[in-house]
DNA sequence: ATGAGTGCAAAGTGTTTGCAACTAT
DNA sequence: ATAGTTGCAAACACTTTGCACTCAT
C-alpha cells in the first residue's frame, strides 16, 4: 500500500469522506518528494480530476492538514507549499529556501533540536521548526556571487 | 543624533534624497522597538506627513532596505514587517512568531550561529537567520492549551 | 532644469467566503 | 435522506506597476 492509499484508509478510519479531489490531492502529494503549491497540486490533480477547482484543492490541503495527513511549509516569498505528513512517508525534514532562486531545500529534521530547547528554556517559546522555512542562499547561488539576473524565481 | 536623524544624515552620504517621506518613514520605525508593517508604518507616518500615500511607503521602505537602514522580517503569515537596520540601532536579533497569536518576539542574535554552521559545511547553504521569523507557540498561548477562540489575531 | 520621488488607479498574486448544486455515506 | 463537498463568483489581503505630476537637488 502506497501513501497515498494509506492516506485514503487514514480518512476512512476517521470516518471522513473519500472524494476524488481528496484522493487526487493524496495521489499528486505521493507521488513528488517535492513540496507544491496549490497551483502545482492543481495542475497534476486535474489530469487525474478533470474540471476540478482551485478552491477545491485549497479546502482539500486545508481538509488534510487538520486531519494529520499533509503538512505545509511556510516558505518565506510566494504560496504555502505542502507535500504528504511524516505520518504517511515516515520522513521527516526541515526547509531552507534560498533567496536567489527560490528553490526550498530539505534539511535533517534534528537540525534545529538544541535550539529549540534553548528557546524552550529560556523564553517558554514551543518551536516548531518545520512549519517556516529557513532563509539564506543556497551553495549554487553562493557560487556565482554576481548572480540573480535572470535566472530567479522568486527572489528575495 | 537619534536613529532617524543617523538615518538622513546616512542617505545625504549615499547621495540619496531626503524627502519628507523617508524621513517620517524613518522616524516611525525609530520611535518603535517593534516590528511594523506597511500599514502600520503608513498609520504612523500620516501623522507626520498627511496624505501619505500606502505605495511611497512600499517604495520607501524597499529603498530603504537596499540601501541598508531598514531590515524586513517575512513572519510565516501576514504581511512583512519593517525595523531600522542594526547600522542604526545598534542592537541585531532574530524573530519568532506564535502560530496561535501572531505576536513576533525577538531572540538573541546568535540563537542560530551554531546551525548556520554545521548548514554551511555540511550543505553549503549560507543562512542568513533574520530574515525570516521561526514558528511555533509563545509561552503565553501555551499556557492555555485550548487557546485559539476569539483572541487570535493571525492565527496559522 | 532635470531626474528621482510621489500619488493615483489599476492590476497582480495568493487565499478565503457565501451560496446553490451535488454526492458519499 | 442528509450532512459534508464541490464549483463558481466574488471578495479579500498584500503588493507591484505604469504614468503623469512634483519636488529635492
Amino acid at each position: 500500500m502506497d501513501a497515498a492509499e494509506a492516506g485514503v484508509a487514514r480518512l476512512r478510519v476517521l470516518g471522513e469522506r473519500v472524494t476524488p479531489a481528496r484522493r487526487a490531492v493524496l495521489r499528486v502529494l505521493a507521488e513528488t518528494a517535492d513540496h507544491l503549491c496549490v497551483e502545482d497540486v492543481l495542475a497534476r490533480a486535474d489530469l487525474i480530476v478533470p474540471g476540478l477547482h482551485r478552491t477545491t484543492v485549497y479546502r482539500a490541503v486545508e481538509t488534510l492538514g487538520e486531519l494529520g495527513l499533509v503538512t505545509h511549509v511556510h516558505p518565506a516569498h510566494g504560496p504555502v507549499v505542502y507535500h504528504l505528513a511524516a505520518g504517511l512517508t515516515g520522513e521527516t525534514h526541515l526547509h531552507v529556501r534560498c533567496r536567489r532562486c527560490g528553490a526550498i531545500q530539505d534539511v535533517p529534521a534534528d537540525l534545529l533540536d538544541e535550539v529549540a530547547d534553548r528557546l524552550a528554556r529560556t523564553t517558554g517559546f514551543q518551536l516548531q521548526p518545520d512549519h517556516a522555512a529557513l532563509t539564506g542562499v543556497c551553495r549554487t547561488c553562493g557560487d556565482r556571487p554576481n548572480a540573480g539576473t535572470g535566472a530567479a524565481i522568486r527572489p528575495a
